[in-house]
DNA sequence: CGATTCTTTGAAAACAGTCAATCTGTGTGG
DNA sequence: CCACACAGATTGACTGTTTTCAAAGAATCG
């Protein structure tokens, strides 16, 4: 609770009442590792923060082959946007890499707070766009690089999640198989 | 002008007062074909809205070779949203494809309406996050489809554009070659 | 028309994927 | 404490979709 708190003042000033009023809903959920917090074809109701651990979104095609999504480790947001704001099943699984601790806020409440502290809704909005920037810089490495691009720029914006998250998963969020990766980084790619 | 009225209709109640404030200090640009509307190296400072017309956003790799990132035409925001944010100079250009007309909403003057207009606030924010949404599907189209499974979900979901855009930049937006996209359509891409 | 822009076609090459087998490490239960 | 099971990583050989290169064919604009 107290990282989501720190969270929080990092970003936009609130009082200890506001905070009070905005985890007031909230509830801790542990997950072990391998447990999921979301399910394809659940609505998704929450908006949910790290407190600790580690966990992936993944989504699984026509094709039966599983991608991996999304990361998110401690101060991140895990959670189907698409899901959250129009209220239709996901097609994302969300689940945990390693035990881990997720707050989580039930989307009513927290919309209801938004509405009584403009700090918080600014911030939640912020967070959108930046998700949002992240997002399309990531349409440009699938546009632009090669596989091995592809790595070096994840391990550089993304070095925190790169000795905890397993090789496949890593593999599958740049788009590319675990063999080509393993090949990568043995530099054993080309020639 | 009028559309742009319709559109805010269509979405959030505001009076006539709120919408002369919004459009207070507003240009409307008119762009020849392939004449720029922003270009690498510039900060972007604009709420854009597409009055009429096509607009493409591309970006130029390290290797020199051209990435439609988005395409814009009536009723759609073109610019660059991570230098509208940060100030950072864009990475991107953008240009038009027909001639069009474009209104420049300067991002001081936005942003002040948008504190005095909460539902123009809430219009912005959703946009955003309908943007974020958009942007996550396009990635899985990256990681899940072929280059003809990511044509056909293309034209599914952008029917409007399939005519006005060449095919070149179609084919660019969708991260496959033109000569692929051809083929694609020639129905000569196997056997 | 003539010129530029856009599209099509063919052949060869390449990057990455697939398949299949092996290897490594770790945690669990007997 | 060992052995087995399981998840994850590696390796090799082969395949295939897509790219690249090059050239020619439509189409559009002034």
């Amino acid at each position: 609770m107290d990282s989501f708190r720190k969270y929080i003042d990092s970003r936009v000033n609130i009082t200890d009442e506001e905070f009070a009023r905005i985890v007031a809903a909230a509830s801790i959920k542990k997950l072990r590792r391998r447990q999921y917090l979301l399910q394809e074809g659940e609505v998704w109701r929450y908006q949910a923060f790290v407190l600790s651990g580690c966990l992936r979104t993944y989504s699984i095609d026509e094709k039966g082959q599983e991608h991996v999504n999304g990361l998110a480790i401690e101060n991140w947001w895990p959670g189907d946007c698409e899901s959250l704001v129009t209220g239709i099943p996901s097609k994302y699984n969300i689940d945990a890499i390693e035990d881990s601790e997720v707050l989580l806020i039930p989307k009513e409440h927290f919309d209801r707070v938004c509405d009584e502290i403009p700090a918080l809704k600014d911030m939640v909005n912020q967070m959108y766009r930046k998700g949002y920037i992240a997002a399309q810089n990531r349409i440009n490495a699938f546009m632009s690089y090669t596989a091995e691009e592809k790595y070096v720029f994840f391990i550089r914006q993304y070095a925190a999640f790169a000795n905890r998250v397993p090789l496949g998963m890593i593999a599958s969020y740049l788009g590319i198989t675990r063999e080509t990766l393993s090949r990568i980084r043995k530099g054993r790619l080309k020639g």
